[in-house]
DNA sequence: AGCACGCCGACT
DNA sequence: GTCGGCGTGCTC
């Protein structure tokens, strides 16, 4: 084994360096056989043998036979093993996009594998099937004995349980018939829980062997697919020519094409009301870059990625690609390798398009930048997409608009400091005005849904045979049962949250864990039969309006009505078609949507964003309010809204009311430098899960005292001389070099899915990774306790 | 993240 | 006594 590697080296005298898409911080050094020496560049993926296993891994760069002096020893000679594969002839990542998973490794803090599984189209990687076969030659008295199980158990000296034998007995009758066969066929005939752990069994006993065989790659399904999709996707689209641009408009694509021309980089923020022709800015900033022989990736938020949206590029550019979610894996894969052969110049497509491998990108745009879902929340690394498209822009000298009616709070901060360019399109096209807004105050009347403005408004739309939306970010009927006597709330065993009434059903469903009962006949605890069902969502808005319209159709859009695949077109143009006058839903139909006929738009309550337990709460509800508002008054007849709201003197609905982002930027910005959130300082969320609330509890502590010690110790991280801060702005938080630690505390959402959840939060002046990451090296070193998870999330959104 | 190895309670 | 529970540690 040595001698060979040696002989390798002779030829060859460099490693590689390889990272794997898992949670290791580290890279990996193989050799290189002579015969994959011409393949094998940085940036190809590689398989390679990991522990028990072959792995697809990437090969980031190459090392050195002999490290050169000081560098970290590399591991010994025997335990480098050869490289097996290079699948990719040319590299799947560029240079740039090597330098750009790296930054996204250390800013998110995930591995450098990781962040490049990210930057790469789903399924991608190699898969290996496991294929089993009886071994031969088996025991005689097996073979003698027929399959009796019982035997088969003796001379395997397994010992399984009895429900166990007559599952045995059926494999192996069709091992015997089959030979070799595939984990998933063997699924296919016994789909029992028991098969998995069983087949273990069995090969640890040395009955059943394994073999390893590659799979065929996911892409070569791709092809027939990708034509079903063209054909009806390629319904006629008429080619556009550009607009003449108002003067605002004028101006902003000016000053984009001059630094597009310049070939810097440059970032913008393009603010423009709802209806003020941003797009049309858009599709005329591309075709410079098109013209300056560059491509463009525009960003949209997955709900907005609707045909409405797509077609007005396909109108003017052919050359185009989409990426987007709810491609099947080989489309996807198909649309990233044309990207890839750089056979087109645009790409359009959600978060993950940041990613498009482009050679020459030139423009990148963000549209709605304020939109939480370019924030990678569930899975790592947990990156915003709006972010990572500046970082690119700038490593790229390419220009990046950020675009919005209702821009971020940061974003619009970065303007001001002059970190982006603002670009401002006050006016709507055509001047359409925007719609009125009347706010309902609900503390006239407690307990009703819908109040006489808004019932009095829905009676004449109707009557002008006219639509209208109405909007509740709550679905199901009651947001939770309790008890009239003793006071007893439904919560979820396995969730610290209520559970919410259903129908038709009359369940009680978990909205965080799925876990469903039938609802409470009388009360568990103390047997009373007065319940009260509190908390108005969806399906009791549905049921109060056929009350009060019984003429009217409605339909209702959310998530327990659009399930179904395909359900959420066609309830739209059920309501497009005019089949029904009014439209009920929760957040998903205040985006997007261009209806001409709907005039009205109702929000039931305004107050469900309001109430959440998070600094952005305020700047969520005038985003949200301010969207569903732009969806009334989109034809001939000038739009109106009406809010009901508990609260009509919180700054975000009057905000809302007036359609004055302007104002409520400044009265928000004030809050959040008070009490010292985004955009003035970083924040940073670990949070701990365990099954354990001791554990959870006990780790958070001793996170925070390591994370203190870390701070305490200027040696010990790399921070530039910490300033101190204006002692007036101090938060609630223990506060040391400009950084702030706030809890540990129980997460608000205290229990999900049978774990505990404690949570710290950190503040800081400056980026947190780097802090964090140290921390993190020096817990692990005192060893933590193996049954808690720890999450972390750099600037995060959803802090619950 | 997997996966193997290793040390303790419930059964043959 | 063995089986399999999952705590611990490694992967070039």
């Amino acid at each position: 084994m040595i001698l060979q590697i040696h002989d390798e080296l002779i030829s060859h005298p460099c490693f590689a360096e390889v990272v794997f898409p898992l949670p290791l911080d580290q890279t990996f050094t193989y050799s290189i056989p002579v015969a994959l020496v011409p393949q094998a560049k940085v940036g190809c993926r590689v398989v390679a043998p990991l522990g028990p296993r072959k792995k697809t891994g990437y090969l980031v760069a190459f090392s050195p036979a002999t490290p050169p002096d000081g560098e970290e020893k590399k591991p010994s000679f025997s335990k480098i093993k050869p490289l097996l594969e290079v699948p990719d002839i040319v590299p799947i990542l560029s240079e740039e996009m090597l330098k750009l998973t790296r930054w996204i490794a250390d800013y998110y803090l995930c591995s450098w594998g990781e962040a490049i599984k990210a930057a790469l189209p789903a399924g991608i990687e190699r898969r290996s099937q496991k294929f089993f076969r009886l071994i031969e030659p088996y025991p005689e008295s097996i073979i003698k004995s027929q399959i009796s199980p019982a035997s088969l158990c003796k001379a395997g000296r397994a010992n399984l349980k009895s429900q166990n034998l007559q599952l045995l007995t059926e494999i192996i009758k069709t091992l015997r018939k089959e030979t070799m066969i595939s984990r998933g066929r063997l699924k296919k005939f016994f789909p029992n829980r028991e098969l998995e752990p069983l087949l273990d069994t069995l090969v640890k006993k040395g009955i059943l062997e394994i073999t390893e065989k590659s799979a065929p790659p996911r892409a070569s399904f791709k092809l027939e697919k990708y034509a079903k999709i063209s054909k009806t996707e390629n319904e006629i689209v008429l080619p556009t020519s550009p607009f003449v641009l108002n003067q605002a408009q004028q101006k902003a694509l000016k000053e984009i094409t001059s630094f597009l021309e310049s070939g810097l980089f440059k970032a913008f923020l393009l603010y423009g009301v709802t209806g003020s022709g941003k797009t049309e800015v858009y599709l005329q900033a591309i075709d410079r870059c098109l013209k300056q022989g560059k491509q463009a990736i525009v960003l949209i938020p997955e709900i907005s990625l609707t045909p409405q949206t797509v077609n007005r590029f396909k109108e003017r550019f052919s050359n185009f690609a989409i990426l987007h979610s709810r491609l099947s894996l080989g489309e996807r894969y198909d649309s990233w390798q044309r990207i890839k052969n750089q056979e087109c110049q645009i790409v359009i497509g959600a978060r993950s398009a940041v990613f498009a491998p482009f050679e020459n990108l030139g423009l990148i745009i963000v549209d709605e930048e304020q939109e939480w879902s370019y924030k990678q929340s569930e899975e790592k690394p947990r990156y915003q997409a709006r972010d990572v498209a500046v970082m690119r822009a700038k490593n790229n000298n390419a220009v990046v608009i950020l675009g919005s009616a209702t821009p971020s709070l940061e974003s619009y901060y970065n303007a001001q400091q002059g970190k982006y360019t603002l670009l401002r399109l006050p006016e709507r096209v055509e001047s359409r005005p925007l719609p009125q807004i009347n706010i309902t105050d609900m503390r006239q009347r407690k307990g009703e849904i819908l109040f006489p403005l808004l019932e009095e408004k829905i009676k004449e739309r109707l009557q002008k045979k006219e639509q209208v939306l109405l909007f509740l970010n709550r679905r199901g009927f009651s947001t939770f049962i309790q008890c009239g006597d003793c006071g007893l709330i439904a919560r979820c065993p396995n969730c610290y949250v209520t559970m919410t009434y259903h129908l038709p059903d009359t369940t009680l469903r978990c909205h965080y864990c799925g876990k469903r009962f039938s609802a409470w006949a009388n009360c568990p605890k103390c047997h009373g039969y007065k319940l009260l069902y509190r908390g108005v969502g969806t399906q009791k808005v549905e049921e109060e309006i056929k009350k009060k319209f019984p003429e009217a159709n409605i339909l209702r859009m959310d998530f327990d009505t659009t399930r179904r695949r395909d359900a959420h077109r066609q309830i739209l143009s059920k309501f497009i078609c005019g089949e029904a006058e009014i439209l009920l839903g929760t957040q998903m139909i205040t985006k997007g949507l261009d209806i001409p006929n709907v005039s009205l738009v109702g929000v039931i309550s305004a107050d469900t964003s309001l109430n959440l337990p998070d600094f952005r709460a305020g700047e969520r509800t005038f985003q949200l309010l301010t969207q569903v508002a732009g969806r009334a008054g989109r034809g001939e007849t000038p739009g109106e809204v009406v809010i009901q709201t508990y609260v009509p003197e919180n700054s975000a609905i009057l905000a809302a009311k007036e359609q004055d982002f302007l104002h409520f930027f400044s009265e928000e910005i004030k809050e959040r430098k008070e009490m010292n959130y985004p955009p003035f300082v970083h924040l940073a969320s670990i949070l701990m899960k365990s099954k354990s609330q001791k554990t959870c509890e006990e780790t958070a502590h001793s996170l925070c005292r390591t994370i203190k010690e870390t701070l305490t110790n200027p040696s010990l991280y790399p921070s530039p001389s910490p300033q101190m801060r204006d002692p007036a702005l101090a938060g609630q938080g223990e506060r040391k070099g400009g950084v702030e630690i706030l809890g540990p505390a129980p997460a608000p959402l205290s229990k999900l899915k049978g774990l505990y959840r404690w949570q710290v939060l950190i503040k800081g002046e400056q980026n947190l990774s780097k802090i964090i990451k140290f921390a993190f090296q020096k817990i692990k070193k005192t060893r933590l306790p193996h049954n808690v998870h720890l999450t972390v999330d750099i600037d995060p959104y959803e802090m619950m």
